[in-house]
DNA sequence: CGTGCATGCGACCAATGGGTTGCATTTAGC
DNA sequence: GCTAAATGCAACCCATTGGTCGCATGCACG
């Protein structure tokens, strides 16, 4: 993925690419269960659904359920072992939604520094 | 709930301070509307209302839950000027919030280099 | 080759969230 | 003081989400 392309003069909107494709990982972040999965991949790697499903307060199938919201989101990526199916965390994206939050960060900064300029003019 | 009790000696929590106070943030930050309503907070400074209404495809009364949410988590704050209410980007929180991801992926980086150890021993 | 664990899948349910309409309230300005 | 703009507030609607239960399936392993 990643479209970035060749036409690229100066995209001003912010809802384009760099946000655009954030609102799905902020979104499966938002979830304090979700949150938790995530934690806990970390610390520990690839995990299966009965070993993530211990330790939260819910089923197995709600666990399976909040995994697909965070594979979709592409936070975490799946493998089958045996008659498992294991699950890791895939720091990538998580990379990108910090870059968009840099982004806008940024954008208000820049304004700020606009404002000055034209004050000060 | 959460039957299993004394036998627990090391509570894997990632789910404390850093990140629980983000859930939130990400939460606020998960919908394209109120993400399109920060780009516009951002890069034209405070806004009313109405101002912020216009551009987006919904109603004004939509446009103030939303900025409810976002200020709920702290990524905006209010403040009266005359009939109007005007809303102005909080940039603290999205720092915050970018410092938990970052938290994630250091977790991730040294579960990493522990591993490695371990093998490496 | 049968038993049991790990998972897949679908129906179903309650709560929340995003959105709207309608009406009341405040205040700028003539 | 009256009018109109800007907002507050509450009821209401519907789609999505988080969660459950029940049952089917796949695969290890004795």
């Amino acid at each position: 993925m990643s479209s970035r392309a060749k036409a690229r003069p100066r995209e001003v909107s912010l809802k384009n690419a760099t946000l655009g494709n954030s609102v799905l990982i902020f979104a499966a972040l938002g979830d304090a269960t979700r949150l938790h999965l995530i934690a806990a991949l970390c610390v520990a790697g690839a995990m299966s659904i009965a070993q993530l499903t211990f330790g939260t307060s819910v089923t197995r199938q709600a666990v399976t359920k909040h995994l697909q919201v965070l594979a979709d989101a592409g936070l975490v990526r799946d493998f089958r072992v045996g008659r498992e199916r294991l699950w890791e965390f895939e720091p990538g994206r998580l990379e990108e939604a910090r870059h968009s939050l840099q982004v806008i960060a940024q954008r208000w900064d820049q304004s700020l520094i606009n404002l000055k300029r034209a004050v000060e003019r």
